[in-house]
Formats: C-alpha cells, sequence, structure tokens
RNA sequence: GGCGAUGUAGCUCAGCCGGUUAGAGCGAACGACUCAUAAUCGUUAGGUCGUGUGUUCGAGUCACACCAUCGCCA
C-alpha cells in the first residue's frame, strides 16, 4: 500500500544567494528523503518556495535603493535556476507573493480569529517620526541599558550578549540615520493564543516523542509546558510593516502578519498551489487532510518553534481550510528532522563578511554528485558540523571517486573490453559471489529503513561500506587473473560485480542522482530512474510567477534488487567522477571573506 | 538570565534500554596486487570517552554540579 509523503522543507528568504548551510541543513536532506520515497513507490509531494517578505528583504532592498519586490524576485528566479542545477526535486517551489499564498494565509488568519484564537494588545514599540513609521528592531539602534555599549541593536546587544528590549535602550535612533530620534509609541496588535492549544500539542507530542529527534521533542514540549506553567499566552501575529501579507480587516490597512507566522502556511499553500496547478484542485488533501498521510519538515535548528509550536498550533486552531470539508482536519507534523548549522573551515557563516559557500558558485566548479556526497556525509544531524575543502577534497577524492566511481570504473571497462561489450554470461555461482551479492541487496532494507528514520547520514556510510566489500571481494576473486587460466570463472565474478553495481545503482540514487543516471545508461539500460525537473511560469488573476516543479512521467526507477541479464549490451563506460585537484582547497580557502560577484546561472 | 542540544583516537564521527580487551572512515607506516581516474586490498596505529562528585558488584552509557560551543526564548 503506498504511502502519502509530505515533504516540506524550510522557505529560504530571497535576499540573497543559497549556500551550503541551507543546502546541508534542509534542502538536501529533504531531496534524499523525497527521492527515496518516489523510489519506493509512495506518493511524494515536496513543496517550498522562496520567502518574499521579512525583515532582511527589506533591508536588502534599503541598502541597495530598490523596492523589495525587485530583491526577492531576482533571488527567488536564481534559487530556481540553483536548485535545479542541483537536482533538489521539488514538486513544486513557488513563493509567497502569489496570490494564492496571500488569500489562504488571510483565511487562516480570519478562521482563527472568528474561533477566538487571537486577542488584541497594544505594544510600545518605537516610532520613527521622520519616516511616519514605526521602526523594526533590526533597524534600530542605542545605547545598551546592561552594558552601556553604545551601538546595540533593538532586540539585542552585540557587546554583553543580553536580550534587550528596544523601548528601554538610551538614546534609540534609527540604524541607518542617527539624526532620526525614535519615540515610543503604542500600536494595537494581534497575538496568536498558544494557551488555548497547548494541551492538544502536548498530547499529539506524546505520540510522537519516540520519532522525533531528542533536540526537537525535549526543546518543543519543555517550551510548551514552560509557557502554560508561566501562564504565557501568546505571540504576535501582525507587524508595524508595509512589506508582506495585509491584515485582511477593516481598520487593519496599515499593517501586515508577520512574516513567520505567514511563511510556515506555505507548505499547506504550496501544497494547494500545486494541486491546482495540475487541474486537480483537490489533490493537496490527500496529504494534509489523511491521517495515514505523514508530514515532514525539512528546517534548521533556529526554525524550530516555529515549526512544532507555531504553525501546529495555527493547524489546529484553524482544523480545515474550508468548513464544507468537516469532518477532515489538516495534520500535524508527522516529524520535524530539525538539522544543527553547518558552519565554513571552523567559522560560522556571516553574509556579511562573504564567510560562506554559495551554491551557484561552486556549481560552477564542481559535479553536483560531489557537493551531494560530500554535504550529505556531513550532514548536521546531531551536532554542527564544518564544511572543510581538505575534507572535501578527501572525500571527494577518497571515497567518491577512488571507492565508489573507482569500483564502478574498474569492472565496467573491463567487463566492455574482455566479455564483448556485454554482461558476461554464467554458468553457476560461487559461495563468494552469492555472499556479495546476498550483502548488496541486504542494503535495501538497510538504507531504506534509515532513510525512513531519516537517519541520512549513516544511511549513506552503510551504502558505502557495501561499496568497500565489493573492491574487497574484487581482489580476493581476482577477475583480471582467472580470465587468463578460468575464463568461465573471471565471468562469475564480472557478472557478480556488475549486478552488484547495479543494485548499488539504486541504493545511492537518491543521494546520488546524476551519476545514478549515468551509471543505469552505462549498464545497458534506457530510460530514466527519476522524473523531468522544470522551469515554468504560472500565470494568476494579477500576476506571474516562475516555480520549479517535478515531473514524474518518465520516472521509470524502483527501489528493488536487481535482476540484471546476462547477454545485456553494455554501453562504452566512461568514469563517473572528476578527480579533484589539490589546488582547490587553497584556492576555494582564498575566496572566504573577499568580495564576491554574482554570475549568472547557467542551467 | 531561562530552556534545549552538543563535547569520544590527529581529523570526521558511531556507540540503543549501564556489563567481556571503547568502534568505523580518513590521515600516517609497512606490505600485496595491477582490471581501474597511481585507484584497490591486507596488517599496524592504543584515545584518563569535557571536568568534578555521586548511584551501582560494575558507567562514554544513569543523577547532580560545573566548564565550553551552538540555537531558541511566550
Amino acid at each position: 500500500m503506498p504511502k502519502f509523503i509530505n515533504v516540506s522543507v524550510a522557505w529560504p528568504y530571497a535576499n540573497g544567494d543559497l549556500h551550503v548551510g541551507h543546502l546541508a541543513g534542509a534542502y538536501l536532506p529533504a531531496d534524499i528523503f523525497a527521492r527515496y520515497h518516489r523510489l519506493k513507490g509512495n506518493h511524494v509531494l515536496m513543496v517550498s518556495g522562496s520567502d518574499s517578505h521579512g525583515t532582511p528583504i527589506s533591508i536588502e532592498a534599503d541598502q541597495r535603493g530598490v523596492p523589495p519586490i525587485d530583491i526577492f524576485s531576482h533571488y527567488h528566479t536564481r534559487f530556481v535556476q540553483a536548485q535545479k542545477k542541483l537536482g533538489i526535486s521539488y514538486d513544486l517551489f513557488t513563493h509567497t507573493d502569489t496570490e494564492n499564498h496571500h488569500e489562504i494565509a488571510q483565511r487562516i488568519f480570519t478562521v482563527l480569529h472568528e474561533k477566538g484564537y487571537l486577542y488584541e494588545e497594544a505594544q510600545r514599540l518605537l516610532f520613527s517620526e521622520k519616516e511616519n513609521r514605526f521602526l523594526p528592531d533590526r533597524y534600530v539602534e542605542g545605547t545598551c541599558y546592561i552594558c552601556g555599549y553604545a551601538r546595540a541593536r533593538g532586540d539585542q546587544c552585540d557587546n554583553c550578549g543580553n536580550l534587550l528590549d528596544a523601548t528601554q535602550l538610551v538614546d534609540p535612533h534609527n540604524r541607518n540615520d542617527a539624526t532620526d530620534r525614535l519615540v515610543v509609541r503604542e500600536s494595537t496588535h494581534f497575538f496568536l493564543d498558544l494557551s488555548q492549544t497547548a494541551d492538544r500539542l502536548l498530547n499529539y507530542l506524546e505520540g510522537n516523542q519516540d520519532r522525533w529527534r531528542p533536540a526537537v521533542i525535549n526543546f518543543t514540549r519543555n517550551m510548551i509546558q514552560q509557557g502554560v506553567k508561566e501562564d504565557l499566552r501568546g505571540r504576535a501575529y501582525t507587524r508595524d510593516i508595509d512589506w508582506g501579507v495585509p491584515v485582511p480587516l477593516a481598520g487593519w490597512e496599515g499593517k501586515r502578519i508577520y512574516v513567520w507566522f505567514e511563511a510556515v502556511n506555505g507548505y499547506l499553500t504550496a501544497s494547494v498551489e500545486w494541486a491546482k496547478n495540475q487541474g486537480t484542485p483537490d489533490a493537496w488533501k490527500q496529504w494534509w487532510y489523511n491521517p495515514e498521510a505523514e508530514t515532514y519538515y525539512f528546517i534548521g535548528k533556529d526554525n524550530v518553534p516555529f515549526h512544532t509550536v507555531i504553525w501546529p498550533a495555527q493547524l489546529i486552531g484553524v482544523e480545515r481550510l474550508d468548513e464544507a470539508d468537516a469532518p477532515a482536519a489538516l495534520n500535524l507534523p508527522y516529524d520535524v528532522p530539525a538539522n544543527q548549522f553547518m558552519n565554513i573551515e571552523g567559522e560560522k557563516f556571516s553574509k556579511s563578511r562573504n564567510w560562506a559557500i554559495w551554491v551557484p558558485d561552486i556549481l560552477e566548479r564542481y559535479q553536483p554528485d560531489a557537493l551531494r556526497y560530500y554535504v550529505a556525509m556531513t550532514f548536521p544531524e546531531s551536532a554542527d558540523s564544518d564544511f572543510a575543502w581538505d575534507g572535501f577534497l578527501s572525500r571527494v577524492n577518497g571515497e567518491l571517486v577512488a571507492a565508489w566511481g573507482n569500483l564502478v570504473n574498474r569492472m565496467l571497462t573491463f567487463a566492455y573490453k574482455r566479455f564483448d561489450g556485454k554482461v558476461p554470461a554464467y554458468d553457476t555461482l560461487t559461495d563468494l559471489d552469492t555472499e556479495i551479492i546476498a550483502r548488496a541487496e541486504a542494503a535495501f532494507d538497510e538504507v531504506g529503513g534509515l532513510l525512513e528514520r531519516v537517519k541520512l547520514k549513516e544511511a549513506l556510510s552503510v551504502a558505502f561500506q557495501v561499496v568497500r566489500d565489493t573492491n574487497q571481494y574484487i581482489d580476493r576473486r581476482a577477475p583480471w587473473k582467472s580470465i587468463k587460466e578460468d575464463p568461465a570463472d573471471a565471468a562469475r565474478a564480472v557478472y557478480t560485480v556488475l549486478r552488484v553495481i547495479d543494485n548499488l545503482k539504486v541504493v545511492l540514487a537518491p543521494f546520488l542522482p546524476f551519476s545514478a543516471q549515468k551509471l543505469h545508461e552505462y549498464l545497458g539500460y534506457d530510460g530514466q530512474l527519476f522524473g523531468d525537473q522544470r522551469i515554468v511560469e504560472y500565470q494568476e488573476a494579477t500576476r506571474a510567477h516562475t516555480a520549479l516543479i517535478y515531473d514524474p512521467a518518465k520516472a521509470t526507477g524502483t527501489w528493488t534488487k536487481s535482476a540484471l541479464q546476462p547477454g545485456q549490451a553494455l554501453r562504452e563506460p566512461a568514469a563517473l567522477f572528476v578527480k579533484l585537484e589539490p589546488d582547490i582547497v587553497d584556492q576555494e580557502r582564498s575566496r572566504l571573506g573577499q568580495p564576491r560577484d554574482e554570475h549568472p546561472i547557467e542551467v
């Protein structure tokens, strides 16, 4: 019975290019997971999109002197291109400035309001009389009232590290204009009343605690319990800004829904958009209303509260998108396999210092599968990890190229040259032969089980253990020797290795889709393991948007053991991977922290 | 300040419900082989398991405190 698997992936702020931290935290794990489930025959719906709103985009727009929409559409297009190139196979990668997203985010707000999950409260905020608007904390600077540091930010002091209340800052002023003195004014906002959903959420967590990662479940449970204990009610749902989804209520025209509250709605709105785009507008319900469906959220650790507390509270409160759908109810997160952070050469990612590895840039120089391999092997699943260029070099050259690529190459070329370009015919198999085939076949359950539990790094390691076992097997069987004195025995060994490689091709395909496809063809098969990724334009009533989609029509790959036939014609093999020059380590390191130019992305 | 996670061989990391000499990959040394992108295979290398108390017949594995790093804070 195929399952319905929703793969919901973090929405990147469209204020700069994707970097490897994005990849390691969310996009690559999600893609590996989704590709596995597709091979397995499950119904996968993988969605995400660019976060068009939020202060970081406004700030970037201010700095460049352009409207926010220019910033987000520029980077949205680059997200789409870069992810296509890397093979991140979204069924739909859209953005939050679509009519569809605005409409549903507003509907969610309205339903929560009508059902009594929102309450109003006046907040004291800093107001710029010069700009005639309330300033977000990130625009505010002043003297820290704790340590006296003169350039404290509105939300936190960089000197003493304390969280600050912006209204208590001494001499608060606009960060971009020191002459713009700020005054405290009251502003009324809506708050999501988390106390009303806390019990139901805690109850739901009880049933999930074994599956969720300790960091996620403990953090979440504790956060909710703490909130209940301290009788804390809610968090602001609206903001005094002008770039975002408008609050759909008379008299509230100047305010917007807080970006985080509508961005998380994107998982649902993108699913709905996908269904509309397909011409099957109800199809999203198979993932969102079906209690057997599983929804996974691939995110970074900084986003955990929004996915395990805020979004579930919204889901519980709203219950369903349309009352006509009753008694169906929206599914709560089945798992939130949040990753930690990936540092760069031992230091934290920093956009302002350009201490970063940008995805479009490295795709100019390295194969997508090489990047996927290294990042996957270095996933920060339980602790922060480090992207180090010497590590990249040694893992790519020593493992991907030398162990796996070379295994494929040495036996494919041997078979191609010595067995007339065909999979060798064999009389019988020795114990050693059947043993290694069984080992490769066992990997389907072993690796599959780990993938289902989102232990991706371990899954890849297990697959590579089989690669090493196979190299060991080849050395013991030494077909280059036996072909001289006992050709029949060489045929057995070569057939065996090709069959093992055929199995490993599938097991590794979720991780290394590009090279798996090449190998598929070298082995003499036709057709594609996976479907196609396409960049498309969608037109709504008032505007159009670019999207990345996955078309499964041509996909033929399945998560099943090889039945490689003797006599099958091979295609002339070539190396799967490019071996890297040691110089790249110094070259790449010297790029860190230096000014960087954006290049157009060749897709 | 509160909460959570992480801290194991030079490097990257495994170690579930406590129990024989604490594991893997890479790197390093030596050897084997030559089909292969000088790739592969074998052997070897001995780390007070962040610190300190405690529970126990016995603790990386449990409890408490502390230190360091990261994240979040209704």
